[in-house]
DNA sequence: TACATTAATAACCAATCAGTCATTAATTTA
DNA sequence: TAAATTAATGACTGATTGGTTATTAATGTA
């Protein structure tokens, strides 16, 4: 078969394409990647698009990716599933309260993730996990179990060591994860879903701080002692 | 031009298909549209399919509704936005305390709209808005907008008649709102992406029991005088 | 029975988009 | 400088799907 030649666009960038070389491609790729499968969804996101975000071609990607699911899974990994061994181990050498480690917990998990594009996932996931099993099977399990087991240990550290109270552990996880998730969906639709058109945004460490104060108020076990952790501002 | 006379598939229901008419045709589809956005959401649903679980052929569809989208605005209306009215003269009329009010109206809205399938129209506005911005407008201007103004009124009653402390109502609308808004996407995600997978499910009214009363804790002037409003079980 | 009306159909069209592959050009090697 | 290698391209394919329309058949009417 004949294919007529691609018609080359004339040189207007001299410094060529090929000087950027193959190690920085995926990169690239999950970057664009990222930042279109949070704003659009991963259904609504074409490949085209992300490769021209990259500045590459679609067949680029593909020869990258060997599809839209594993390019999806690849930023997955790369900004989410890949980070919990390191923070388990984090975890593992802390040494202060269990409250402290909570509170650290929330914090890093907020500077590190929350705060950022990838923290744009979870809402994906939640809506469109329905259309593609596939994903859905493996978010479940690359970054829900990790993230269950991880706050599961945190609360055990706490129950073992008597500073919280017996408690059922998988309504405790809840306690720390639906409110970080509420915060996430808020930060990832400014557009008109859960705000009036006047609302002012809410502020995310405050938002924290309140949620970590109910939480270990719950959690603790008797009436707060004079100073087990750091002092929490009453609003 | 000539086109094909179409192949009718032989007659195996006798019972004709002009039977069920005109008037009935609109409901059929907007109910099958309702199952399947929840079900799969507003881009991933197919014109043709949504026709098929009403009996009809997509052509049909396409005579009672100009296109996808005002099928979907149709849907909005029946189940959602075409209720306001109704609710905001009920609450009128309500003449016992303002917590008793607030704690019927959470009740209600469980009942009416919160355990039923159009709950699932939330979640996928949440999503989907970023996509279809002319749906977004749609949805903020008859449902987001008229749920504010529903609360505030409710928390604004409580604060003329001294039962409520004063608040800043934008906040305080919230507090309502986020915790029903959480519990109907816990509800419509059976599917692995909050939960791991071995979770028992959460029970609604309990959970807006709890809620209930943690938002009337915060709300209410000074500790509860002994019986301002029905007794709330405290777990 | 003949004719008019209208609910419903399904073949068709046009646009979109994931993924492929023959071809090109930069770079390296000999 | 000539061949070999490899990064990159973009036209193409095939499947999907929102929306259109010429045609059909059920029903009503005279």
């Amino acid at each position: 078969m004949n294919r007529p030649a691609p018609s080359c666009q004339p040189p207007s960038e001299l410094v060529s394409r090929h000087a950027r070389r193959k190690e920085a491609r995926p990169g690239e790729l999950l970057d664009a990647a990222l930042d279109l499968f949070v704003e659009k969804g991963f259904a609504a996101t074409k490949a085209e698009e992300v490769a021209r975000r990259a500045g590459v071609s679609k067949g680029t990607l593909f020869l990258y990716f060997s599809s839209k699911e594993e390019l999806f899974k690849a930023v997955v990994r790369k900004s989410i599933a890949g980070r919990f061994a390191e923070w388990n181990a984090e975890f593992d050498t802390f040494e202060g309260s269990t409250p402290d480690l909570l509170r650290y917990a929330m914090t890093m998990w907020w500077l590190r993730l929350g705060s950022t594009k990838a923290s744009g996932i979870t809402k994906l996931m939640l809506s469109e996990a329905h259309n593609f099993p596939e994903l859905a099977a493996f978010y479940q399990h690359e970054v829900i179990q990790p993230a269950h087991v991880l706050i599961r240990r945190i609360l055990q550290r706490g129950v073992d060591r008597g500073e919280f109270a017996p408690l059922n552990l998988k309504y405790g996880v809840y306690s720390v994860l639906a409110p970080m998730l509420f915060l996430q969906l808020m930060m990832h639709s400014k557009n008109a879903c859960i705000e009036p058109s006047d609302a002012s945004a809410v502020e995310p460490e405050e938002y924290i701080a309140a949620q970590l104060q109910t939480i270990l108020a719950g959690l603790c076990i008797r009436p707060p002692t004079p100073n087990p952790f750091k002092k929490i501002p009453t609003p």
